[in-house]
DNA sequence: ATGGGTGCTTACATTTTTGTGGGTACTTAC
DNA sequence: GTAAGTACCCACAAAAATGTAAGCACCCAT
């Protein structure tokens, strides 16, 4: 259906698996590109890479989230191996999410972005001059 | 209301614009970082990265674009200072879409991601082993 | 004994996002 | 003359994301 499918310069059968490709519809890149960079995954990813944080700890860094988006954020980033949540069997429930190395690699990235987009915010919507 | 939105350690009332916050809530960054990192402005800055494009190039680059969001997305943008749009007063029209300066810079940081998940897809949803 | 904190889940409602199909105005190709 | 390409916009509808409120099970401070 769509061209890039069937772009890839595959060399052998025996490599243990293919690059992704988030151009194409159907890769499956696309799923985790879009837990990564959803509205709430950015920034768990970068609380994490600040520090290992709690459940509420986590809710009270990330200004604006609910119990349930964070919820459902952290299995998203969990199933994807980015995400490592250990859980303390203590009668106050206590569990501690923290990145894989997997995640710390992503998180890199992430907190770049997030960074650049700190700093850069006055050049960015500095003022709306134009609306012609 | 939230903690972090008093926590701007300002030194003087002539700092041009003052550092965003992805934490807090209320910043302006957030929006920023939505645009940035909605659905398909990622795919779309990457692509731009890679070159210019006309609007139905970049609809025929990114897989499963539909015309409307394409052209939302690439309005967000382009408020937010990150695209350039150059229209040519041509009978077919004929649109060209590129990166600004600022959206180079931030468009490094989104390839670097999608490029990290295309590398390391086999790592990352390799295969879901353990559904202990 | 009442309220708050812990880490969630579930049902339900609302909001946001996204897709679909149509229209525009004009040109080139068949 | 009929279809297709260009770069969109618009109304409508469906789908997905998100919020709200409640519940659970148990503890500690007041």
């Amino acid at each position: 259906m769509d061209a890039q499918d069937a772009a890839a310069p595959r060399t052998s059968l025996l490599d243990s698996y293919e690059r992704g490709n988030v151009m194409a519809a159907a890769c499956p890149s696309r799923a985790v590109l879009s837990h990564m960079t959803s509205r709430w995954g950015v920034l768990v990813m970068v609380a994490l890479q600040e520090d290992t944080h709690r459940f509420s700890a986590l809710r009270r860094r990330i200004g604006g989230i609910s119990e349930r988006m964070l919820a459902q954020t952290l299995q998203n980033l969990e199933g994807d191996r980015l995400v490592h949540r250990h859980a303390l069997d203590t009668v106050p429930p206590h569990v501690e999410y923290s990145l894989t190395p997997l995640g710390r690699e992503a998180a890199a990235h992430l907190a770049a972005l997030t960074g650049w987009i700190e700093d850069n915010l006055p050049r960015i919507s500095g003022s709306e001059s134009d609306l012609s």
